[in-house]
DNA sequence: TCGTTGTTTAACAATTTTGTTAAACAATTA
DNA sequence: TAATTGTTTAACAAAATTGTTAAACAACGA
Protein backbone atom coordinates (compact mmCIF):
# COMPACT_ATOMS: atom_id res chain seq x y z
CA UNK A 1 0.00 0.00 0.00
CA UNK A 2 1.16 3.65 -0.38
CA UNK A 3 -1.38 5.46 1.51
CA UNK A 4 -2.91 4.09 4.52
CA UNK A 5 -6.88 3.58 4.18
CA UNK A 6 -8.21 6.88 5.68
CA UNK A 7 -6.25 8.88 3.87
CA UNK A 8 -7.29 7.82 0.32
CA UNK A 9 -10.49 7.77 1.54
CA UNK A 10 -10.70 11.09 2.48
CA UNK A 11 -8.58 12.40 -0.89
CA UNK A 12 -11.49 10.64 -2.44
CA UNK A 13 -14.58 12.31 -1.11
CA UNK A 14 -12.66 15.60 -1.23
CA UNK A 15 -13.00 14.80 -5.03
CA UNK A 16 -16.23 13.51 -5.34
CA UNK A 17 -17.54 16.46 -3.23
CA UNK A 18 -15.74 19.02 -5.73
CA UNK A 19 -16.91 16.77 -8.78
CA UNK A 20 -20.85 15.95 -7.97
CA UNK A 21 -20.90 19.92 -6.35
CA UNK A 22 -19.32 21.32 -10.18
CA UNK A 23 -21.37 19.03 -12.04
CA UNK A 24 -24.55 17.43 -10.02
CA UNK A 25 -24.83 14.04 -10.04
CA UNK A 26 -26.05 13.26 -13.84
CA UNK A 27 -23.50 14.98 -15.39
CA UNK A 28 -20.82 13.92 -12.77
CA UNK A 29 -18.63 11.36 -13.96
CA UNK A 30 -16.66 8.57 -11.96
CA UNK A 31 -13.36 8.84 -14.24
CA UNK A 32 -13.45 12.79 -13.67
CA UNK A 33 -13.71 12.21 -9.88
CA UNK A 34 -10.83 9.73 -10.05
CA UNK A 35 -8.73 12.15 -12.13
CA UNK A 36 -9.06 14.80 -9.31
CA UNK A 37 -8.27 12.43 -6.77
CA UNK A 38 -4.85 11.33 -8.55
CA UNK A 39 -5.98 7.81 -8.46
CA UNK A 40 -7.62 5.37 -10.90
CA UNK A 41 -11.46 4.24 -11.28
CA UNK A 42 -11.02 0.79 -10.13
CA UNK A 43 -9.62 2.12 -7.00
CA UNK A 44 -12.79 4.30 -6.94
CA UNK A 45 -15.03 1.24 -7.01
CA UNK A 46 -12.91 -0.68 -4.48
CA UNK A 47 -13.82 1.96 -1.92
CA UNK A 48 -17.09 3.03 -2.69
CA UNK A 49 -18.81 0.16 -4.64
CA UNK A 50 -21.04 2.74 -6.87
CA UNK A 51 -21.64 6.19 -7.73
CA UNK A 52 -24.85 6.57 -6.20
CA UNK A 53 -23.50 5.11 -2.61
CA UNK A 54 -20.60 7.66 -2.85
CA UNK A 55 -23.24 10.35 -4.13
CA UNK A 56 -25.08 9.77 -0.93
CA UNK A 57 -22.45 9.99 1.37
CA UNK A 58 -21.39 13.43 -0.27
CA UNK A 59 -24.34 14.48 0.10
CA UNK A 60 -25.41 13.39 3.46
CA UNK A 61 -21.47 15.06 4.75
CA UNK A 62 -22.71 17.87 2.99
CA UNK A 63 -26.22 18.45 4.73
CA UNK A 64 -24.61 17.52 7.99
CA UNK A 65 -22.74 20.34 7.88
CA UNK A 66 -24.94 23.09 7.26
CA UNK A 67 -27.43 21.89 9.48
CA UNK A 68 -26.36 21.73 12.57
CA UNK A 69 -25.29 25.52 12.95
CA UNK A 70 -28.43 26.56 11.46
CA UNK A 71 -30.30 24.58 14.14
CA UNK A 72 -28.21 25.81 16.97
CA UNK A 73 -28.87 29.27 16.44
CA UNK A 74 -33.01 29.10 15.69
CA UNK A 75 -32.76 27.00 19.46
CA UNK A 76 -30.79 29.42 20.77
CA UNK A 77 -32.41 32.01 23.45
CA UNK A 78 -30.89 35.53 21.79
CA UNK A 79 -33.67 37.91 20.81
CA UNK A 80 -34.90 38.19 17.20
CA UNK A 81 -32.84 40.94 16.14
CA UNK A 82 -29.51 38.93 17.00
CA UNK A 83 -30.46 35.70 15.57
CA UNK A 84 -31.24 37.45 12.36
CA UNK A 85 -27.93 38.41 12.74
CA UNK A 86 -26.09 35.59 13.68
CA UNK A 87 -27.89 33.32 10.78
CA UNK A 88 -26.98 35.78 8.12
CA UNK A 89 -23.54 35.80 8.84
CA UNK A 90 -23.27 32.72 9.38
CA UNK A 91 -24.81 31.38 6.18
CA UNK A 92 -23.34 33.40 4.27
CA UNK A 93 -19.83 32.54 6.05
CA UNK A 94 -20.24 29.09 4.82
CA UNK A 95 -21.56 29.50 1.35
CA UNK A 96 -18.19 31.51 0.72
CA UNK A 97 -16.24 28.98 1.86
CA UNK A 98 -18.17 26.30 -0.05
CA UNK A 99 -19.76 28.55 -2.95
CA UNK A 100 -21.37 25.57 -4.88
CA UNK A 101 -23.05 23.42 -2.29
CA UNK A 102 -26.17 25.71 -2.49
CA UNK A 103 -26.34 25.47 -5.93
CA UNK A 104 -25.52 21.85 -5.60
CA UNK A 105 -28.36 21.21 -3.11
CA UNK A 106 -30.90 22.75 -4.35
CA UNK A 107 -30.37 20.64 -8.01
CA UNK A 108 -30.31 17.74 -6.42
CA UNK A 109 -33.46 18.57 -4.38
CA UNK A 110 -34.99 19.31 -7.45
CA UNK A 111 -34.64 16.38 -9.13
CA UNK A 112 -35.15 14.01 -6.58
CA UNK A 113 -37.00 15.17 -4.23
CA UNK A 114 -38.26 11.80 -2.03
CA UNK A 115 -35.20 10.71 -1.96
CA UNK A 116 -33.16 13.86 -0.85
CA UNK A 117 -35.97 14.43 1.54
CA UNK A 118 -35.58 11.55 3.04
CA UNK A 119 -31.49 11.82 3.28
CA UNK A 120 -32.44 15.30 5.06
CA UNK A 121 -34.53 13.58 7.67
CA UNK A 122 -32.33 10.76 8.14
CA UNK A 123 -29.70 13.39 9.57
CA UNK A 124 -31.63 13.89 12.40
CA UNK A 125 -30.50 17.53 12.11
CA UNK A 126 -33.63 18.90 10.37
CA UNK A 127 -34.14 22.28 12.26
CA UNK A 128 -37.60 22.50 13.59
CA UNK A 129 -38.63 26.14 13.01
CA UNK A 130 -41.35 25.82 15.77
CA UNK A 131 -39.60 27.91 18.73
CA UNK A 132 -38.06 30.49 16.29
CA UNK A 133 -41.92 30.77 14.81
CA UNK A 134 -42.98 31.39 18.43
CA UNK A 135 -41.00 33.71 18.95
CA UNK A 136 -41.47 36.02 15.98
CA UNK A 137 -45.03 35.89 16.62
CA UNK A 138 -44.51 36.97 19.97
CA UNK A 139 -42.53 40.01 18.97
CA UNK A 140 -45.73 40.99 16.65
CA UNK A 141 -47.48 40.37 19.70
CA UNK A 142 -45.86 43.07 21.75
CA UNK A 143 -45.72 45.42 19.13
CA UNK A 144 -42.23 45.63 18.54
CA UNK A 145 -41.94 44.47 14.71
CA UNK A 146 -44.96 44.96 12.12
CA UNK A 147 -47.36 41.80 11.29
CA UNK A 148 -45.16 39.15 9.14
CA UNK A 149 -46.12 35.58 9.03
CA UNK A 150 -43.16 33.81 10.48
CA UNK A 151 -42.60 31.74 7.28
CA UNK A 152 -42.40 34.41 5.05
CA UNK A 153 -39.57 36.13 7.19
CA UNK A 154 -37.19 33.16 7.29
CA UNK A 155 -37.89 32.84 3.97
CA UNK A 156 -36.64 36.35 3.22
CA UNK A 157 -33.73 35.80 5.11
CA UNK A 158 -32.50 32.64 3.64
CA UNK A 159 -33.31 34.10 0.38
CA UNK A 160 -31.11 36.90 0.42
CA UNK A 161 -27.97 34.96 1.75
CA UNK A 162 -28.29 32.38 -0.18
CA UNK A 163 -29.53 33.24 -3.88
CA UNK A 164 -26.61 35.37 -4.70
CA UNK A 165 -24.62 32.16 -4.50
CA UNK A 166 -27.08 30.42 -6.80
CA UNK A 167 -27.31 32.95 -9.00
CA UNK A 168 -23.71 34.10 -9.23
CA UNK A 169 -23.35 33.69 -13.16
CA UNK A 170 -26.16 35.90 -13.55
CA UNK A 171 -24.60 38.49 -11.28
CA UNK A 172 -21.32 38.30 -12.89
CA UNK A 173 -23.07 39.07 -16.75
CA UNK A 174 -25.58 41.67 -15.14
CA UNK A 175 -22.95 43.28 -13.10
CA UNK A 176 -20.56 43.30 -15.62
CA UNK A 177 -19.01 41.84 -12.32
CA UNK A 178 -15.05 40.37 -11.83
CA UNK A 179 -14.02 37.49 -9.60
CA UNK A 180 -13.21 40.22 -7.10
CA UNK A 181 -15.77 42.02 -7.55
CA UNK A 182 -18.13 39.42 -6.32
CA UNK A 183 -15.90 38.51 -3.83
CA UNK A 184 -15.95 42.05 -2.19
CA UNK A 185 -19.88 42.10 -3.13
CA UNK A 186 -20.70 39.43 -1.31
CA UNK A 187 -18.49 40.75 1.77
CA UNK A 188 -20.95 43.97 1.49
CA UNK A 189 -24.00 41.41 1.51
CA UNK A 190 -22.96 40.32 5.66
CA UNK A 191 -23.71 43.67 6.82
CA UNK A 192 -26.87 44.49 4.25
CA UNK A 193 -28.66 40.98 4.26
CA UNK A 194 -29.29 41.48 8.35
CA UNK A 195 -29.94 45.10 7.91
CA UNK A 196 -32.48 44.81 5.20
CA UNK A 197 -33.82 42.47 6.66
CA UNK A 198 -34.04 44.10 10.01
CA UNK A 199 -35.80 47.41 8.65
CA UNK A 200 -38.13 45.51 6.41
CA UNK A 201 -39.63 44.55 10.04
CA UNK A 202 -39.13 47.44 12.26
CA UNK A 203 -41.67 49.75 12.95
CA UNK A 204 -41.51 52.97 11.40
CA UNK B 1 -48.73 13.02 -42.72
CA UNK B 2 -50.78 13.24 -39.31
CA UNK B 3 -50.78 16.63 -37.76
CA UNK B 4 -48.80 19.44 -40.35
CA UNK B 5 -45.16 20.41 -40.22
CA UNK B 6 -45.39 22.99 -37.84
CA UNK B 7 -48.10 21.43 -34.98
CA UNK B 8 -45.75 18.59 -34.03
CA UNK B 9 -42.53 20.60 -34.03
CA UNK B 10 -44.94 22.53 -31.49
CA UNK B 11 -45.70 19.16 -29.43
CA UNK B 12 -41.77 18.42 -29.35
CA UNK B 13 -41.03 21.23 -28.35
CA UNK B 14 -43.74 21.79 -25.64
CA UNK B 15 -42.75 18.21 -24.37
CA UNK B 16 -38.47 18.97 -24.51
CA UNK B 17 -39.13 22.20 -22.52
CA UNK B 18 -41.18 20.49 -19.82
CA UNK B 19 -38.26 17.45 -19.52
CA UNK B 20 -35.05 19.47 -19.85
CA UNK B 21 -36.95 21.99 -17.00
CA UNK B 22 -37.62 18.42 -14.85
CA UNK B 23 -34.36 17.25 -15.24
CA UNK B 24 -31.92 19.21 -16.54
CA UNK B 25 -29.49 18.70 -19.87
CA UNK B 26 -27.54 16.05 -18.26
CA UNK B 27 -30.30 13.80 -16.87
CA UNK B 28 -33.14 14.47 -19.42
CA UNK B 29 -33.51 11.67 -22.44
CA UNK B 30 -34.86 12.04 -25.27
CA UNK B 31 -36.68 8.78 -24.79
CA UNK B 32 -38.65 11.08 -22.14
CA UNK B 33 -39.05 13.61 -24.40
CA UNK B 34 -40.52 11.38 -27.46
CA UNK B 35 -42.67 9.78 -24.79
CA UNK B 36 -43.93 13.09 -23.56
CA UNK B 37 -44.65 14.24 -27.48
CA UNK B 38 -46.51 10.87 -28.05
CA UNK B 39 -44.26 10.06 -30.97
CA UNK B 40 -41.16 7.86 -31.47
CA UNK B 41 -37.22 9.15 -31.06
CA UNK B 42 -36.65 8.94 -34.48
CA UNK B 43 -39.02 11.84 -35.84
CA UNK B 44 -36.96 13.54 -32.58
CA UNK B 45 -34.28 13.57 -34.42
CA UNK B 46 -35.73 14.34 -37.58
CA UNK B 47 -36.81 17.76 -36.62
CA UNK B 48 -34.04 18.59 -34.29
CA UNK B 49 -30.69 16.14 -35.31
CA UNK B 50 -29.28 16.62 -31.71
CA UNK B 51 -30.03 16.56 -28.04
CA UNK B 52 -27.62 19.74 -27.96
CA UNK B 53 -29.43 21.60 -30.71
CA UNK B 54 -32.97 20.88 -29.14
CA UNK B 55 -31.65 22.17 -25.66
CA UNK B 56 -30.64 25.51 -27.26
CA UNK B 57 -33.35 26.08 -29.09
CA UNK B 58 -35.77 25.52 -25.45
CA UNK B 59 -33.28 27.79 -23.24
CA UNK B 60 -33.51 30.73 -25.85
CA UNK B 61 -36.78 30.35 -25.75
CA UNK B 62 -36.64 30.51 -22.14
CA UNK B 63 -34.84 33.43 -21.70
CA UNK B 64 -36.52 35.48 -24.49
CA UNK B 65 -39.81 34.98 -22.56
CA UNK B 66 -38.39 36.28 -19.06
CA UNK B 67 -36.18 38.95 -20.06
CA UNK B 68 -38.68 41.49 -22.19
CA UNK B 69 -40.66 41.62 -19.86
CA UNK B 70 -37.83 42.74 -16.91
CA UNK B 71 -36.24 45.01 -19.68
CA UNK B 72 -39.51 46.86 -20.36
CA UNK B 73 -40.32 47.81 -16.76
CA UNK B 74 -36.50 48.59 -15.92
CA UNK B 75 -36.60 50.90 -18.38
CA UNK B 76 -39.87 53.09 -17.77
CA UNK B 77 -40.59 56.15 -16.27
CA UNK B 78 -42.45 54.85 -13.58
CA UNK B 79 -41.40 56.15 -9.71
CA UNK B 80 -38.83 53.58 -7.76
CA UNK B 81 -41.58 52.12 -5.71
CA UNK B 82 -43.51 51.14 -8.35
CA UNK B 83 -41.58 49.83 -10.16
CA UNK B 84 -40.42 47.57 -7.38
CA UNK B 85 -44.11 46.27 -7.33
CA UNK B 86 -44.30 45.75 -10.92
CA UNK B 87 -40.94 43.90 -11.19
CA UNK B 88 -42.03 41.88 -8.42
CA UNK B 89 -45.75 41.21 -9.63
CA UNK B 90 -44.91 40.01 -13.02
CA UNK B 91 -42.07 38.21 -11.50
CA UNK B 92 -43.55 36.00 -9.52
CA UNK B 93 -46.99 35.34 -11.61
CA UNK B 94 -44.12 34.47 -14.27
CA UNK B 95 -42.46 31.64 -12.39
CA UNK B 96 -46.27 30.69 -11.35
CA UNK B 97 -47.02 29.51 -14.55
CA UNK B 98 -43.34 27.86 -15.52
CA UNK B 99 -42.27 26.75 -11.37
CA UNK B 100 -39.37 24.84 -13.03
CA UNK B 101 -37.99 27.33 -14.83
CA UNK B 102 -35.75 29.92 -12.25
CA UNK B 103 -33.91 26.61 -11.35
CA UNK B 104 -33.30 25.01 -14.57
CA UNK B 105 -31.86 28.44 -15.81
CA UNK B 106 -29.48 28.63 -13.06
CA UNK B 107 -28.77 25.04 -12.91
CA UNK B 108 -27.58 24.83 -16.72
CA UNK B 109 -25.89 28.67 -16.10
CA UNK B 110 -23.86 27.01 -12.86
CA UNK B 111 -22.88 24.26 -15.24
CA UNK B 112 -22.07 25.88 -18.46
CA UNK B 113 -21.35 29.44 -17.73
CA UNK B 114 -19.71 30.39 -20.95
CA UNK B 115 -22.08 28.78 -23.18
CA UNK B 116 -25.10 30.13 -21.70
CA UNK B 117 -23.78 33.71 -21.59
CA UNK B 118 -23.44 33.66 -24.93
CA UNK B 119 -27.22 32.42 -25.46
CA UNK B 120 -28.46 35.24 -23.03
CA UNK B 121 -26.42 37.43 -24.70
CA UNK B 122 -27.21 36.82 -28.52
CA UNK B 123 -30.92 36.88 -27.04
CA UNK B 124 -30.20 40.85 -27.14
CA UNK B 125 -33.01 41.32 -24.40
CA UNK B 126 -30.21 40.98 -21.38
CA UNK B 127 -31.83 44.05 -19.22
CA UNK B 128 -29.73 46.91 -19.05
CA UNK B 129 -29.29 47.88 -15.57
CA UNK B 130 -27.68 51.06 -15.58
CA UNK B 131 -30.97 53.22 -16.10
CA UNK B 132 -32.40 51.98 -12.59
CA UNK B 133 -29.14 52.18 -10.96
CA UNK B 134 -29.11 55.88 -11.88
CA UNK B 135 -32.60 56.76 -10.73
CA UNK B 136 -31.97 54.42 -7.34
CA UNK B 137 -28.24 56.86 -7.14
CA UNK B 138 -31.25 59.59 -6.99
CA UNK B 139 -33.63 58.33 -4.77
CA UNK B 140 -30.99 58.42 -2.62
CA UNK B 141 -29.21 61.07 -2.85
CA UNK B 142 -32.76 63.24 -2.31
CA UNK B 143 -32.98 61.78 1.17
CA UNK B 144 -36.18 59.71 -0.43
CA UNK B 145 -34.54 56.37 0.79
CA UNK B 146 -31.42 55.22 2.93
CA UNK B 147 -28.57 54.81 1.55
CA UNK B 148 -27.98 51.44 -0.57
CA UNK B 149 -26.07 50.04 -3.19
CA UNK B 150 -28.46 49.84 -6.66
CA UNK B 151 -26.78 46.03 -7.22
CA UNK B 152 -27.67 45.25 -3.57
CA UNK B 153 -31.64 46.32 -3.94
CA UNK B 154 -31.63 45.06 -7.19
CA UNK B 155 -30.40 41.56 -6.10
CA UNK B 156 -32.50 41.64 -3.06
CA UNK B 157 -35.70 41.94 -5.06
CA UNK B 158 -35.05 39.47 -7.47
CA UNK B 159 -33.68 36.90 -4.76
CA UNK B 160 -37.17 37.45 -2.56
CA UNK B 161 -38.99 36.54 -5.93
CA UNK B 162 -37.03 34.09 -7.14
CA UNK B 163 -35.88 31.90 -3.90
CA UNK B 164 -39.76 30.48 -3.22
CA UNK B 165 -39.66 28.63 -6.20
CA UNK B 166 -35.98 27.22 -6.49
CA UNK B 167 -36.12 26.30 -3.20
CA UNK B 168 -39.40 24.97 -3.03
CA UNK B 169 -38.72 21.67 -1.80
CA UNK B 170 -36.67 22.92 1.13
CA UNK B 171 -39.73 24.77 1.78
CA UNK B 172 -42.44 22.24 1.83
CA UNK B 173 -39.99 20.24 3.83
CA UNK B 174 -39.23 22.42 6.32
CA UNK B 175 -43.08 24.10 6.75
CA UNK B 176 -44.73 20.74 6.02
CA UNK B 177 -46.38 22.56 3.63
CA UNK B 178 -48.47 21.05 1.04
CA UNK B 179 -49.37 21.39 -2.78
CA UNK B 180 -51.90 24.07 -1.74
CA UNK B 181 -50.36 25.31 0.86
CA UNK B 182 -47.49 26.16 -1.13
CA UNK B 183 -49.57 27.94 -3.72
CA UNK B 184 -51.13 29.98 -0.95
CA UNK B 185 -47.85 31.04 0.62
CA UNK B 186 -46.63 32.12 -3.05
CA UNK B 187 -49.19 33.76 -3.42
CA UNK B 188 -49.29 35.91 -0.39
CA UNK B 189 -45.63 36.83 -1.63
CA UNK B 190 -46.63 38.98 -4.31
CA UNK B 191 -47.68 41.52 -1.71
CA UNK B 192 -45.10 40.60 0.86
CA UNK B 193 -41.99 40.72 -1.22
CA UNK B 194 -42.70 44.59 -2.75
CA UNK B 195 -43.54 45.35 0.89
CA UNK B 196 -40.18 43.62 2.51
CA UNK B 197 -38.45 45.90 0.21
CA UNK B 198 -40.14 48.91 0.26
CA UNK B 199 -39.74 49.05 4.09
CA UNK B 200 -35.84 47.98 3.84
CA UNK B 201 -34.86 51.22 2.33
CA UNK B 202 -37.75 53.68 3.23
CA UNK B 203 -36.21 56.07 5.63
CA UNK B 204 -37.67 55.60 9.19
C1' DT C 1 -54.22 8.51 -58.74
C1' DC C 2 -49.41 9.74 -58.07
C1' DG C 3 -45.98 12.04 -55.58
C1' DT C 4 -44.75 14.33 -51.49
C1' DT C 5 -44.28 14.67 -46.75
C1' DG C 6 -44.86 13.20 -42.13
C1' DT C 7 -44.72 9.17 -39.26
C1' DT C 8 -43.86 4.59 -37.29
C1' DT C 9 -41.28 0.51 -36.66
C1' DA C 10 -37.39 -1.90 -35.96
C1' DA C 11 -33.02 -2.78 -36.24
C1' DC C 12 -28.56 -1.23 -35.56
C1' DA C 13 -24.05 1.50 -35.14
C1' DA C 14 -21.35 4.33 -32.21
C1' DT C 15 -20.31 6.19 -28.08
C1' DT C 16 -20.21 6.86 -23.36
C1' DT C 17 -20.34 5.37 -18.96
C1' DT C 18 -20.50 2.30 -15.19
C1' DG C 19 -18.92 -1.56 -13.04
C1' DT C 20 -15.92 -5.97 -12.81
C1' DT C 21 -11.96 -8.76 -12.97
C1' DA C 22 -7.31 -10.73 -13.06
C1' DA C 23 -2.68 -10.00 -12.75
C1' DA C 24 1.19 -7.75 -11.12
C1' DC C 25 3.24 -4.88 -7.80
C1' DA C 26 4.42 -2.07 -3.48
C1' DA C 27 4.66 -1.29 1.20
C1' DT C 28 3.66 -2.39 5.75
C1' DT C 29 3.10 -5.68 9.57
C1' DA C 30 3.38 -9.91 11.85
C1' DT D 1 10.36 -13.42 5.15
C1' DA D 2 5.53 -14.31 4.37
C1' DA D 3 0.96 -12.65 4.53
C1' DT D 4 -1.93 -8.82 4.11
C1' DT D 5 -3.66 -4.73 2.21
C1' DG D 6 -3.68 -0.99 -0.93
C1' DT D 7 -2.87 0.27 -5.70
C1' DT D 8 -2.21 0.22 -10.73
C1' DT D 9 -2.90 -1.48 -15.23
C1' DA D 10 -5.48 -3.17 -18.69
C1' DA D 11 -8.83 -5.43 -20.55
C1' DC D 12 -13.47 -6.28 -20.70
C1' DA D 13 -18.63 -6.89 -19.78
C1' DA D 14 -22.94 -4.68 -19.42
C1' DA D 15 -25.94 -1.12 -19.81
C1' DA D 16 -27.61 3.14 -21.28
C1' DT D 17 -27.95 6.56 -24.54
C1' DT D 18 -27.60 9.00 -28.75
C1' DG D 19 -27.97 9.04 -33.43
C1' DT D 20 -28.83 6.67 -38.13
C1' DT D 21 -31.09 4.04 -41.54
C1' DA D 22 -34.31 1.42 -44.43
C1' DA D 23 -38.75 -0.05 -45.12
C1' DA D 24 -43.47 0.44 -44.88
C1' DC D 25 -47.37 3.23 -44.35
C1' DA D 26 -50.83 7.17 -44.02
C1' DA D 27 -52.73 11.37 -45.48
C1' DC D 28 -53.01 15.09 -48.27
C1' DG D 29 -52.59 18.05 -52.49
C1' DA D 30 -51.79 18.34 -57.32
Amino acid sequence: MTADNNQTEQVILTAAKSVFMKRGFAAARMQEIADEAGINRALLHYYFRSKEKLFEKIFSEAIGNILPGVKEIIDSDAALFEKIEQITARYIQFATEQPYLPAFVIQELNQHPDKIQMLFKESNNLPDPRKLVKQIDEEVKAGNIIPIQPAHLLVNVIALCVFPFVAKPIIHLVFGLSEEGFKNFIQERKKIVAQTIINSIKKH
